[in-house]
DNA sequence: CCCCCCCC
């Protein structure tokens, strides 16, 4: 039987700790592993070497996407370029080795292969026995020692449950445990990891309590983790850590990660505890695993959360002074500069550097920026970004996706057509002009409308059916007063806002119209101004042929229906009595830019399908 | 156990 170039009996081999290189072998299913949202989804893969099954190889989080894309389906025969294992629980019944697949090459796609190769056998862990004898030094030659690390204590994580009690604790790479591997569930563990970035000493003191801590945020090849250290922990380690260095870490607590002030690709963060044991860890290579970034397309801030932690990359179209101010609340000197980043989303932000962030920016040079972990704030309306303790600012990476963007920037991304995702709307501020855009459909699922503030939205909808009845009323012909008048049938009018009686009045308008888009539609409300633009008569000309020639009202209201526009709508919940109604008025009516809207529509496509972006 | 991160 033909093992069509399966690594047969490398599954065996990495099960006794060694290493093969590039070993080729078949996928047979995945698994998703449900983290909170897409960023900490993870893949498990059943993998065959033609031999043996083995179903705990963990798809590093940087291969999501090509999982995503399909191209690691059943029976798929890959070749895996760069892995490591990790055991992850031993104990009297034998061990559990984990393989973290960093890097692969899909030689055959699933389809084309369509079947199982082989009758490979499922792998059982491996036996104590046989760890215990080729044991944590089965490899050939352990060439990462580690002499304090657990010390007398038996700290070492993974080796406590060996049973052998006299192995002095040296420790090999191959035995730390990917950071994506660790859990609340299980403490025996060692991380070889790189500091990303640290967080200076800060003190807190509140109802609770009071004390200091630092934070940092550390990686491996498999994935990001923060940590804090509190008090004690923070006196004896935050000299001691640098930024850029690798240190083992055991025995810290983890708890489930607040998302709200990280971006870090992890359920969990750490916090060091007395056990914790950290020691820098000198004989590296000196490479340094990539930083993972969810870059989110500048466009799409727009409808992000205030306070979401996001990865942003793009140029720097425009970077505004140093500011100097005293804050008003805390009286502090601040210093800032604001700069707008834009991308080939089409989309420009305006991002806030504060103190030396502000000072340092090379202003002119029009960098690529790149961001880790950057707050997204909401001003006016608009969103805005700002950099937080844990955030990481880069100037011109030198990376495929920074290349990227200043190539788009230079053939013609500095002279695009940018939408500000920064521009204020303001409440009531007659729908400023970064309006989003939603059908009717997105509106109700969203419930706008709902909240305190009026909601705006825009969308290309049709008029369906215009009410004539009531789309006038008699107003007050004071110049700011529009309220509506008694008719005393006497030639008078009376107005009991000015508290006064009228020869004569105004016609003003107020005018229903039911519109609608592929989705849905809803009765709007059009008030005077716009109303007397889309029918292109004056509220007097209107009004009196509504009263005098009906006729003729009729075709006037009938010229624009079924017409479409691009409507800006505003929308609130309003209560009659006990009775909530959303009630939808129009804040402009444009005809419809059929390239702009194309335009739009394309984007929409290309965000749907992944095809053409970028 | 923090979680403030500034201003319009």
């Amino acid at each position: 039987m033909s093992s069509h170039g399966l690594t047969v009996g490398f599954l065996a081999e990495i099960m006794q700790g060694n290493e093969l290189e590039n070993p080729v072998v078949q996928i047979l299913g995945s698994k998703r592993i449900a983290g909170s949202g897409e960023q900490s989804e993870r893949f498990r893969l059943l993998i065959s070497d033609g031999k043996s099954l083995y179903s705990y190889a963990m798809l590093g989080t940087q291969l999501n996407d090509l999982h995503r894309q399909g191209k690691l389906q059943e029976y798929a025969i890959i070749r895996i370029d760069r892995y490591t294992t990790s055991v992850v629980n031993r104990n009297e019944k034998g061990e559990k080795r984990v393989l973290i697949i960093v890097d692969v090459t899909v030689l055959k796609e699933g389809s084309l292969v369509g079947e199982k190769i082989g009758n490979p056998q499922p792998m059982t862990d491996t036996p104590s026995q046989a760890a215990a004898a080729s044991g944590g030094p089965d490899k050939p030659a352990p060439s990462r020692p580690m002499d304090t690390l657990g010390g007398a204590g038996n700290n070492a994580g993974n080796r406590s449950m060996s049973g052998n009690s006299t192995q002095n604790a040296s420790l090999t790479d191959s035995l730390t445990h990917p950071i994506s591997s660790l859990s609340p569930y299980q403490n025996k563990w060692v991380i070889k990891a790189r500091v990303m970035s640290k967080s200076g000493i800060r003190t807190w003191s509140n109802a609770k309590g009071e004390g200091k801590l630092f934070s940092m945020d550390v990686m491996d090849e498999s994935g990001e983790i923060r940590v804090t250290a509190f008090k004690e922990q923070c006196d004896r380690y935050y000299s001691m850590i640098e930024v850029d260095k690798v240190y083992f870490i055991s025995k810290c607590q983890l708890k489930p990660a607040n998302k709200q002030y990280t971006s870090l690709k992890n359920d969990y963060e750490m916090t060091m505890t007395n056990d914790t044991v950290v020691q820098e860890c000198k004989e590296t290579d000196g490479s340094l695993p990539e930083i993972q970034y969810n870059f989110v397309p500048i466009s799409q801030i727009a409808n992000m959360e205030p306070n979401a932690m996001i990865d942003v990359i793009g140029v720097c179209k425009q970077a505004g002074e140093v500011v100097q101010f005293t804050a008003r609340t805390s009286g502090r000197e601040l210093k800032k500069r604001e700069v707008t980043l834009v991308d080939s989303s089409n989309a420009s932000v305006e991002l806030t550097l504060w103190g030396e962030d502000a000072q340092n920016f090379p202003a002119s040079a029009n960098p690529v920026v790149q961001l880790k972990g950057a707050r997204v704030s909401e001003f006016g309306g608009g969103k805005t970004l700002g950099l937080v303790g844990g955030s990481m600012m880069k100037l011109n990476p030198d990376s495929e996706v920074g290349h990227k963007v200043r190539g788009w920037y230079e053939n013609g991304g500095s002279d695009a057509s940018i939408s500000s995702v920064s521009a204020r709307t303001g409440a009531g501020g007659g729908g400023g002009f970064n309006t989003e855009w939603l059908t009717f459909q997105e509106a109700k699922d969203r419930n706008l409308g709902s909240g305190d503030k009026p909601d705006y939205f825009q969308v290309k909808a049709m008029i369906h059916t215009i009410k004539s009845a009531n789309a006038v009323y008699k107003a007050c012909p004071q110049t700011d007063c529009n309220k509506k008048v008694i008719d005393q049938e006497n030639g008078q009018f009376r107005c009991e806002k000015c508290n006064a009686e009228f020869p004569n009045f105004k016609y003003r308008l107020l005018v229903n119209m039911l519109i609608g888009d592929w989705t849905s539609n809803r009765w709007v409300t059009v008030f005077t101004e716009l109303a007397e633009e889309m029918l292109g008569k004056t509220s007097q000309e209107i009004g009196s042929s509504l009263e005098f020639q009906k006729e003729e009202a009729e075709k006037l209201f009938g010229s624009i229906s079924f017409k479409s526009f691009v409507f800006k709508l505003r929308t609130k919940v309003e209560y009659f009595g006990e009775q909530p109604r959303n009630k939808t008025s129009a804040v402009s009516a444009a005809p419809v830019n059929h390239k702009q809207y194309n335009a739009l529509l394309i984007k929409s496509i290309q965000e749907l399908t992944g095809v053409g972006k970028n």
